[in-house]
DNA sequence: GCCACTGTTAGCAT
DNA sequence: CATGCTAACAGTGG
């Protein structure tokens, strides 16, 4: 469930403790995360200090003395975990940082889609060709400019990581309500004033999000175990059959582009 | 026990 | 350029 308000809260999180500390020890402890020759890179954590943790799209970068990178997409069920030494690891543990007085940052992943990457230099050498730009970073010109470039459903669009990089589909159903517009509509067939209203509620779904350190739907928590807010003010998200917050007709779910999409029928145009 | 479903994305065919 | 299907994997709920 990582998207962009998750991924951002964990990055915080983790670079409010752990900026400037210096890595002790590695120990992977499965072969999924870290594919074939990349693994040789792990020796050379030991004894390198981390400068700063930050995000991309759903990608969470860990910026390490001399140029080095480690590059984590939590895809479904990734999750990080700040805990002691002795702490209990269970089996979906596949990462351990070990910094001093104990301290230990974990990787853990029960579907084992989760992926990291090293790399020294540029992250754009492992970062997806296509990635799009940061949708909080996008002004309001630039934003209709894209929008115009592209053909295809707005929900299928927004959880499109070449076309914006970090929506996915929590996010993507709770902007379009926001922005009172049907998923099903041609992203191309927006008029000014609807395009602008999508690039607002985009900036204030998101932005809010952030604040509120993300949504908690089944098990996400941040790096530091607390348990997000933002499900709290979902309006259509995982409500089929609830009435709409703005007008009280059935909130419906179908599934666009293989994804589920909530929606009100009456109230999105 | 079996089957359908779940937040992601890459790769492929159409 | 866009869409649909599959696969990677584990847990949950009917």
């Amino acid at each position: 469930m990582p998207e962009l308000p998750e991924v951002e809260t964990i990055a915080r999180g983790l670079a409010r403790w752990f900026a400037g500390r210096v890595i002790l020890r590695c120990r992977h402890v499965s072969p999924h995360l870290l594919k074939g020759s990349g693994r040789a890179g792990l020796r050379r954590l030991p004894g390198r200090r981390i400068v700063d943790i930050r995000r991309r799209g759903k990608y969470l970068i860990f910026e390490l003395g001399r140029g080095m990178k480690m590059v984590f997409h939590l895809k479904m069920t990734g999750q990080f975990l700040v805990c002691g030494a002795d702490d209990a690891r269970d089996r979906h543990t596949h990462l351990v940082l070990s910094f001093g007085r104990r301290r230990e940052i974990r990787f853990r992943d029960t579907r084992k889609f989760g992926r990291l990457y090293l790399v020294n230099g540029d992250v754009r050498r492992v970062l997806p060709e296509t990635l799009g730009p940061e949708p909080l970073d996008v002004g309001r010109r630039r934003f209709l400019d894209l929008l115009g470039r592209r053909r295809g459903r707005l929900k299928s669009l927004l959880v499109n990581q070449s076309f914006l990089a970090g929506i996915g589909n929590i996010y993507a159903d709770e902007i379009l309500f926001d922005a009172r517009l049907a998923p099903l509509r041609p992203a191309s067939g927006l008029d000014p004033v609807e395009a602008r209203r999508l690039w607002r509620s985009m900036r204030r779904i998101l932005a809010r999000a952030v604040r509120c350190g993300g949504s908690s739907i089944r098990d996400y928590a941040d790096a530091e175990g607390r348990l997000g807010r933002f499900q709290l003010e979902h309006k259509v998200y995982g409500r089929a059959g609830v009435p709409c917050p703005r007008c009280g007709v059935a909130v419906r779910r179908l599934v666009v582009g293989g994804r589920a999409t909530h929606f009100c029928p009456s109230c999105q145009k």
